[in-house]
DNA sequence: GTCTATAGATCGATAGAC
DNA sequence: GTCTATCGATCTATAGAC
């Protein structure tokens, strides 16, 4: 197991990102891993399972925050909050928007892609917050009747406006302030409208 | 003034928003056009200028339904649902959504496309709507402490997940029942937050 | 396995006739 | 203005030496 591999999949994620699927060429990687062109294909073939391989394996590495367990003793503001950070920076990473950028641009043409993306990523994060709705629900602490379209709905909130600037790479980057005070906003929006 | 800049126009529209910039050719423009490659070249100079134009009219055009005056006589509940109704059912259109995808994937190297974009739509939309929100919080009828903010959640929950998957051209369309629920549901929570 | 060299196709843009 | 023909560059992918 050659170290090259590894060096050609950087720089692949590098270039794929940087560039997306058009306009990077395996001539470019190639060089920006150290290696010939030819060593390239001998690792991964063609040029579409060289990004399958990288969109995946930042699909996994990427969207591992919003996997993990949430700490559901806490009182629930502590905790939407919690999930909203954590979402939010996730998405407001700069890798992480080139990542989207590029699913979202070759979704025609990597149909397979875009759904990995949508569930290793969105999906599981709807599903983990729906669980918890209908949790606090029961519990009689909230009052959700329908938790998968409030899940969808909180992380619509916090997606938002951001989100879309960021993808169109428009205006400065958001100060913490700013997102703490949306993320806040968002919660707190959530909170009332759930109020028992 | 021919015919034939409208037809190119018209090709140029369909290949660039079903292949995206990259993977559209100036030939294939070409003969979708039923033209030489050279008359394109004569008319628009280039593929960026060409891309520009027609990015641009769709932008005119596209955005315009949500540009129009609303009717702030009637009660917050049938303002908003109609805003929303409109917001949705323009993200939900196909044109729409190619649009959106071919804007977002080359925003890296059409920045001034994607601030035009922008502007021309999302920022329109939001400011339009907070507009109205500080309007029924001085009437007195919703309590709206942050216009802006408040406008820029509602259309994130519009958004929401639908878009998202979308985007990706994950699952079936949605039915009018599904985005009518989705819609309702929306306008439902954030009244409810916004109650006074 | 890794390299150099190149095949084969396509692309954006242009030249020149009409 | 519109066409045909083509240039020069670049791309994916492969052939063959080591």
């Amino acid at each position: 197991m050659s170290g090259k591999r590894a060096a050609i999949l950087d720089a692949a994620t590098r270039v794929f990102l940087e560039y997306g699927y058009g306009a990077a060429s395996m001539g470019t990687i190639a060089v920006a891993a150290g290696v010939s062109k030819q060593t390239v294909y001998s690792h991964f073939g063609s040029k579409d399972a060289l990004f399958g391989a990288i969109v995946r394996e930042r699909c996994d590495r990427l969207l591992q925050p919003i996997r993990i367990a949430d700490d559901h003793g806490k009182n629930p503001t502590a905790v939407l909050t919690g999930i909203a950070s954590r979402f939010v920076t996730l998405i407001m990473n700069p890798e992480s928007r080139a990542l989207f950028r590029a699913v979202v641009a070759e979704s025609a043409r990597f149909p397979e892609l875009a759904e990995a993306f949508y569930r290793s990523g969105p999906a599981l994060a709807v599903d983990n917050l729906a669980a918890y709705l209908g949790e606090v629900d029961a519990r009689g602490a909230l009052k959700v009747a329908k938790p998968v379209l409030s899940a969808r709905l909180f992380f619509g909130m916090l997606r938002g406006d951001l989100h879309l600037r960021l993808l169109l790479g428009i205006g400065p980057e958001p100060s913490a302030r700013e997102i703490d005070a949306m993320v806040d906003h968002a919660v707190e929006t959530f909170l009332a409208a759930h109020r028992r």
